[in-house]
DNA sequence: TTGTAGGCGTTATCAA
DNA sequence: TTGATAACGCCTACAA
């Protein structure tokens, strides 16, 4: 089924067919609707191939999932490609997906191979580092790309950011309010921009709150639940250890509760424990857990949206979204006295 | 960067170059040697269009994820699409994923989309249905495709088969065994091969255990947590209400627990729940949840590689692999002594 | 062992 | 308003 079977049947030129399917002014009426119909009728789509080495572009953009245990994957992730995918589509756009270990060779490769085979006009990030290879990457070699954090290489790229300022010093209010006064932070690797930027908003809602900042009362993970679990172990056994544990993300927090459950603690009132990202369940989760909840599935239709305009070279509205995130209090802190 | 430039800088012709990448024998050991270096240091990679155009094939396989709700998506999902992306870079694939409502006509549009437009060589399946559409215009159209479950359709496809029966008789077993005589079942909709199949075999265990099928005791939903929440609430109206839940998926048995607290029961001991799926957070929910667990992400991953195969016309070892899926205990039925 | 040339299906330029 | 024609970058008979 190509263009050239339908010029032959209708006894058009192939640029007639071609013009009339794509719109362009310059056609008759008369032509226009007869060509639409044929096409229709002989099922005819575009050759994806010809129209991307033609054209020069792929209409479709990728994203790589930061792959950690073989098996399970943070909830957050299924979020946000739920998001990137409908997003994609209202955008005529197709999503390639692939995974790869964050910040390891592999991953550049696949991000260059994307490129430099024109497979896809443009990227989502997140988990966005310090210095990171791929911003760097993507920049010099002028592919459009958003990003759901800022980015620390001096490099600008529409993107959406969630601030945390105000609901960590809500948070941290309501612990300490509780009677908590030693809150743990457990983050995640220090090259994240997440990591960074949420670990110094801590600590200043620490002193805020009139607290103290303890170093002894930090450690840094993996993101991931058993991470949260093994960095709990290890803050539990410290001399004075806290009585609070603030999570960089909601999976962090599971594995921290797993570790005070198993270490014959009550959540919540023996220590109070707090995520970020407000996946699903942790409203669900034993106990529930308190969270600072992010609209993910919207903020990676923003970023679609944002990326598809920046493909198409049309302005974009805002180049920087800020969000302000939603603290919601659950049982995981529920305070000494209990509720 | 084209195979032109190099070729022009080397002073060789395209052909040359070409064979010297694709490692043809008939290319001397030194200019092979010579092109490839070049071609290293000049960053070349093939251009994906023109591959495409010519080879006729894409080197991609498609994907899409039947979406519900507008932001939460049940974690199977992304345990089969991680499993599905790392296997698809294990075989030089790329991984293209769209989301559509089920059974609806965008979906079929997207299906349509991507086989005439050639931009994929082979699809995945999952949840396939009793008279699906995709299945026979798959077949139909000659689109390599393999599934996670069989077909009524008389099309014989890849695929791989998660028993129940055994997994059933074993959880009915032990429900019974705690007392709990009154089994219901909250399945899914009709159409799906997974809803017969399951049914089909709860109904089969229910007997062999000496226990009677009641058809008032089924209500069917949608595999959402959401639906098994209300399903179980209609079940618990009924006159003479179970005393056990049977849910055709994990996501299901999270709102029949949510249901069952709320009514002011106690999962476990006053209503047993199970599900099916083996998802994380069904190890961590309030209580854990029994499930029969599937290996969802090594699913993922035979059938991409059988998908590779078929789509290179190699043998496939085994055209229908059929796993054992492990029933797991948890408190969800701890039975009326309970610990 | 290397080169020439044609074509994959579209789109875009130019001329009619 | 329409048509002939030349690319896009790669692969592959076929010829040298």
């Amino acid at each position: 089924m190509t263009i050239r079977e339908i010029a032959k049947k209708l006894g058009l030129s192939i640029t007639t067919v071609s013009r009339a399917l794509d719109g362009y002014p310059d056609v008759s009426q008369k032509t226009r609707t007869l060509v639409e119909k044929t096409a229709k009728e002989m099922g005819y789509t575009p050759n994806q191939a010809a129209r991307m080495l033609r054209r020069k572009r792929s209409d479709t953009i990728g994203y790589i999932i930061p792959s950690t245990r073989p098996r399970f994957m943070d909830p957050f992730y299924s979020e946000f490609v739920a998001g990137l995918g409908d997003a994609a589509v209202t955008n005529a756009l197709d999503l390639l997906v692939s995974s790869a270990p964050a910040d390891q060779a592999v991953e550049m490769q696949i991000y260059r191979n994307w490129v430099q085979s024109r497979k896809i006009d443009g990227i989502v990030l997140n988990r966005v580092r310090i210095q990171d290879k791929r911003v760097q990457y993507l920049f010099a070699n002028n592919m459009p790309f958003v990003a759901l954090e800022f980015s620390k290489d001096g490099i600008d790229y529409p993107r959406v950011e969630v601030l945390c300022e105000t609901a960590y010093q809500q948070l941290i209010k309501h612990i300490a309010s509780l009677g908590f006064r030693r809150i743990a932070f457990i983050g995640g690797p220090e090259a994240l921009i997440l990591q960074f930027y949420r670990f110094s908003k801590y600590k200043e809602a620490l002193i805020t709150n009139g607290l103290i900042y303890d170093p002894n009362l930090v450690v840094l993970g993996d993101l991931t639940s058993s991470s949260g679990f093994e960095s709990t172990k290890r803050l539990l056994s410290i001399p004075d250890p806290p009585n609070a544990i603030i999570c960089i993300n909601d999976e962090t927090g599971f594995g921290a509760m797993h570790a005070i459950s198993e270490a014959g603690l009550i959540v919540g009132k023996d220590i109070a424990v707090a995520g970020f990202d407000g996946i699903q369940n942790a409203a669900f989760s034993q106990p529930p857990l308190t969270t600072i909840d992010q609209p993910v599935y919207q903020i990676a239709g923003m970023l679609v949206d944002m990326l598809a305009k920046k493909i198409k070279g049309q302005p974009i509205q805002q180049e920087k979204i800020t969000l302000e995130p939603n603290l919601i209090i659950r049982e995981s802190t529920t305070g000494p006295m209990g509720k």
